[in-house]
DNA sequence: TCAAAAGTGTTGCTAGTACACCCATGT
DNA sequence: ACATGGGTGTACTAGCAACACTTTTGA
């Protein structure tokens, strides 16, 4: 791992000043938001400007006045311009690993101060290169919905298959692994799976769904009778597609 | 709420100095340690040295240098004695009713100064008096092999049952809701209950401890079929109490 | 021999799975 | 009419709950 990997990292958090007054020091919020299209499972991951191949999840810092659930959704209405997002707290990650050694926390500093000394005072050096605890959070999105705003520090914003994640910086490759197991647990349970959908969905898209989140086919047929026997949805109009078959029901999940 | 409440729950948590070089600041650890006696599932609490009716949960702070895990272990080391414990980080706590208000705070200071000039500085109450994030972690022990040691701020530590918790400071009752909620789901499914058994025990007993977490009676007959089915306990001898009747047999959780 | 409770066996229900069949649609 | 996929119904199976029964123990 080089030096520039961390200053990258760090420096996609920049949304204004570093300072305890503002935020609560060495403790951030990772965000992964899933959402869902074209029969794949997808996360929204940032690709920072400094460096050639830096992946990060979308993140943030807790203001001194706000909670964490709060500070979740500020930082991701800050990315998705969304309100209301199906949003859920899995896991706190602070394992020895985030730990930085001194030796590579100078190199960080001096990445850091290499590449805006204005902006990079030594109290915010201070503040960015130390030990962070996150706190992981998931959101469900209807991906279509979403119109995605770029932080300062990065490049771009992208959909990425779960299957077809790049490297990331420090343990993110971890926590998504975690907000998907977390997911897994809970889309069954809790029905939250109807926030990847739009309004109006077809049966199949729903089962397609399902499939895309367990890696594991489910039979159309009994698929159907679970889900109806749930209770929750409401059938509509029918889904003409000119294609030379039945036409399926729309379904809109019951409020 | 008066000014002593806070006073005394963080003066509870002082095992040294409080200075952000050594701990993480505004950030700590809690702990539900359940415990299984007379057919009650127990939590561990501590009754604080000042004020009346002070109750709180064992807790503590992250040092710079370990994980957040270890830090939960050594929190639990400290108090009960045991290595090893089967520990579980089930949420954080971070609402908006855990910000301190400044007026608030200013009688908070005030307690803390009178209380002792010596050893809270400045700096020191400014550290204590900060908001607050708190990680949760519930934990299982055998009640017996636990030896219990009061912290310097505790009058005493207590086994009492989840059906009697007294109040506590912030939002410590909640905390010990969602530590029993966590308990109640993983129960089954990661067979984690014997923890809180001793090394040899009958099936009733087994049977009254599920009782006891699900506040949900269970007949015999097939609780002793699922539980044999699941094949992860090894019949040893029978134990004679000198009770006129058939003497149970004892078991032994496979390792 | 009897009361108390341990342990086992049997039956019936329900939820999930596999399979088969009919229905609507556009060419 | 027919190919294509949507939708529904039926039989089978496994897991769970309710009930009945036998066994062991010490008075």
């Amino acid at each position: 791992m080089s030096a520039l990997y961390n200053v990258a990292c760090i420096n996609q958090r920049i949304m204004g000043k570093f300072n305890t007054e503002d935020y609560i020091a060495q403790l951030s919020i990772d965000c992964v938001i899933f959402g869902y299209k074209n029969k794949e499972l997808k996360v929204l991951i940032s690709k920072l400007s400094y460096g050639d191949n830096l992946w990060s999840l979308p993140g943030g810092y807790i203001l001194q006045t706000e909670g964490i659930d709060q500070a979740a959704s500020r930082i991701l209405k800050e990315r998705t311009g969304l309100d209301n997002i199906y949003l859920e707290q899995f896991r706190a990650f602070g394992g020895p690993d985030r730990i930085i050694g001194s030796e590579f926390r100078d190199l960080v500093r001096t990445g850091l101060r290499n590449f805006d000394s204005n902006r990079f005072d030594d109290e915010a050096i201070d503040w960015i290169t130390s030990r962070f605890v996150c706190i992981g959070y998931y959101a469900l999105v209807d991906l279509n919905k979403v119109e995605l705003r770029i932080g300062e520090f990065e490049e771009f914003l992208k959909w990425v298959s779960i299957a077809e994640l790049p490297n990331m910086t420090h343990d993110h490759n971890k926590i998504v692994a975690a907000a998907h197991k977390a997911l897994r647990q809970n889309l069954d349970e809790k029905l939250i799976g109807f926030n990847l959908l739009p309004e109006e969905f077809t049966m199949r898209e729903v089962k397609e769904l399902y499939e895309a989140v367990y890696d594991k086919e489910f039979p159309m047929n009994n698929f159907q009778k679970k889900i109806l026997g749930l209770n929750v949805l409401e059938r509509l109009g029918k889904k003409f597609t000119g294609a030379q078959n039945r036409a399926p029901y729309l379904y809109r999940f019951k409020k």
